[in-house]
DNA sequence: TCAGCGCATTAACATCGATCAATGCGCCCG
DNA sequence: CGGGCGCATTGATCGATGTTAATGCGCTGA
């Protein structure tokens, strides 16, 4: 893919290379895709894209950085609800609510191409097998907040930490391959926490647990997956971009 | 809609009227869906549909019935992720997965209709509105599911049941619009517990309190919600069936 | 260079909800 | 009619996690 400069408009798309790593992708597809992130727009970190309770007019693809999603509680308190990625599509719960479920945020400095709803409603109608797979993707998407459900439910803290920390490598690994056990994980522990439903003073006494049990290490802002085996069995981690069976999908035309 | 007796096969769709309730549905696409319920299949309470880490070759619509989804960890305890209810489309997550991600369960006898993959694709393809109203209701669904996170992650026990109890009544009055603020809840405590990360014992607890505090009535197995406001706002809930705008879906053809 | 600030770390203490255990109640079935 | 079983209820105690507060460390900007 082209590299991203500031203010350049740029050919290729992030959408087209998620989903075309799970399926082939006919030329028109491609092309379609590559129409949704014709405009791009440039974020700080910090920046909020769309507001909970807000309207958003626009989708938005994630073309470079990351970002989260959130909700704010009556007392104040912060519920992040998913980490996004380069190629995530952004704001589509927002597009069936006269009002957004939720916040987006710039976690760092991030490229974000923005389009509309007509547009997004054209490529359903026009590409049905790319609707099928935005289905697709919605429903992994739905299966991770059900095993980030449970993980909140049902296990320890100390799970739900190694369970964060073992998604974002495997997200992170999504757009750069050369990431294989260590990584910046470029989250306070306040976020963790917030992921997580825990204080950041006890993501903190889990983080030094992990380290002192051998599991991670930690450094320079960086973590190491030391003991990648008992770290996904003290969390009950699954994949869930792994294991896909997507041979019912409409054949390309 | 007619009248489901055992056995008898029907017209009529459940899905058809739960997508018809956000928007007119054309003939072809009123015919479509009903084909997908020709078959129906009668099933016990705590009958199991379709088990966990099992490869599930069929989709249902759930037409008369509650059901649950829900997943069980290593140690044994189990998460309730989703009470299911008639129009619900049963089974996608596990179509997309060689194993299915979760167990789907009959809280009471149900009727359901299975239809295979074949099916479903070909429908996504002939019937673009329908793919993109699909695509809704499984976004709606994603937000109830980021609700319940939120309620897991940074809400009191006390909150967590009120909420279920306000969600239980206003999908059940999807299907029932005599329910207006009593209802059977049909869920042991253990189920309450297992859905809101809670112990049976402690979702008794809770449930006594809302009632010492006026908020619910309870009597012979049914539920009466007295004070909703308050209720609603002990548990900071929205209604994610509400709220709504389609007007960007695709124009019958 | 130094001040200020955000974030990490650590300790002491408080609390919510879990666990363990006992009792009761209603219903189904022999 | 009686026994057993599943579920609800309640009390006593425990433990995981939250709360509060103090300290330190490394940026960044004046």
């Amino acid at each position: 893919m082209p590299r991203v400069g500031e203010g350049t408009i740029v050919s290729g798309s992030c959408l087209a290379d998620v989903l075309g790593e799970r399926v082939e992708l006919t030329p028109a597809e491609k092309s379609a895709l590559e129409r949704l992130e014709e405009r791009q727009r440039h974020i700080r970190r910090g920046a909020i894209l769309l507001r909970e309770n807000e309207s958003g007019g626009e989708l938005f693809v994630l073309r470079k950085g990351l970002m989260m999603s959130y909700v704010l509680l009556d007392d104040g308190s912060r519920q992040i609800l998913r980490f996004l990625f380069p190629g995530d599509m952004l704001g589509i719960s927002s597009m069936i609510y006269r009002e957004s479920p939720e916040t987006l945020c710039a976690l760092s400095d991030c490229v974000v191409c923005p389009f509309d709803h007509a547009a997004f409603s054209e490529l359903l109608t026009e590409h049905p097998r790319l609707a099928a797979l935005i289905l697709v993707f919605s429903q992994i998407e739905r299966v991770a907040l059900t095993d980030r459900l449970a993980a909140l439910g049902r296990t320890s803290a100390k799970a739900r930490v190694a369970a964060l920390l073992l998604d974002l490598r495997n997200r992170l690994r999504g757009t750069d391959k050369s990431i294989d056990k260590a990584f910046a994980l470029g989250l306070t522990q306040e976020e963790i926490g917030d992921a997580t439903g825990l204080t950041a003073v006890h993501v903190n006494r889990m983080l030094r647990q992990l380290e002192e049990e051998g599991l991670i290490g930690r450094g320079s802002g960086r973590v190491t997956l030391i003991d990648e085996r008992a770290l996904a069995r003290a969390a009950n981690y699954v994949d869930r971009y792994e294991g896909l069976d997507l041979s019912w999908l409409p054949k390309a035309r």
